[in-house]
DNA sequence: TTTTGTGCAAAGTATTTGCAGCGAA
DNA sequence: TTCGCTGCAAATACTTTGCACAAAA
């Protein structure tokens, strides 16, 4: 089977790119950390671990292109960094996310839930959906779990 | 009845915060352009307008401040700036927006569509909810519309 | 040789912070 | 007088850009 790498290549191919040294790099550093909602520094940072003679530029401009080709997605939290996501294969849509304003984690749902809500909004909006962005603030099973713990202890 | 500006100043005032006229001319600013998802530079420029010697930096205070009190929310649209939308009066939740990829366009959609949603989010992945983003990029109706007379034309 | 991509440094934006002065309590 | 608040300027943080050079087609 190919490998989702050779996926990607072909992508960037058809769309007149080369996968050059410094964006396999890139790509492997995503596929090495899908679920960890990176920074463009964090890539860059992991990235010259492997390659140190990167540029953070470099970086930018990839994940920019990996955007437009939606390799990945861009998204932002209210911090004020975008964090970069690799969408999953052959989803229609980005996924969800479940960000706890105890901890930080940031959890994700592959799962598409808007389905109906999407239905109502194109026919009652007279909108033509392309892509949508759903996060959750709240407080994450991890710590409701602890705060239930520290009640027990009292 | 008491007015919109009265109940913020109420709420500032069980904050321990003042509503002093630089406070009041941004909140008035909000309050007459409730539909424009306001930067804070947007903001500046329009406050400057009735009180010329505000500073830059008392309004990035001042949307902090009632960012935190729940009179306003920030969201991001992925364009690198902060934009600032009143919340509605005892609104449960954020409204969600449509983001036109064609014109720029946001639009608003007041009703809380995420009911079912959240009740799945909570009781499946056992997270609490406290808020939500929800934005869909898409095609406005006003965009689709002129696609369809510029098709009529040829 | 033409084009595409890169690293570096500089430039841009957006936002935050330090600080001295001001004004209300 | 005290303390919260402000304006200004400086600092910071993130991202983009210009440019000379390198690599690939």
């Amino acid at each position: 089977m190919e490998s989702r790498i050779e996926r990607i290549k072909k992508q960037l191919h058809n769309a007149n790119y080369k996968l050059t040294p410094q964006r396999e790099a890139t790509v492997r550093v995503l596929l090495e950390h899908e679920e960890a909602h990176l920074s463009a520094e964090d890539v860059y940072l992991l990235v010259k671990e492997k390659a140190p003679e990167i540029g953070l530029a470099t970086v930018y401009r990839t994940l920019e292109l990996l955007t437009e080709l939606k390799v990945v997605d861009k998204i932002n939290f209210g911090d004020g960094v975008s964090r970069f996501d690799l969408r999953q294969e052959g989803a229609a849509h980005f996924h969800h996310h479940l960000v706890c304003i105890e901890c930080g984690a940031v959890d994700e749902i592959q799962e598409d839930l808007l389905g109906d809500v999407e239905q109502i909004v194109e026919d009652r909006w007279n909108f033509q959906i392309k892509d949508h962005r759903l996060t959750f603030h709240g407080i994450c099973w991890r710590c409701s779990g602890e705060a239930a713990e520290d009640a027990e202890r009292t």
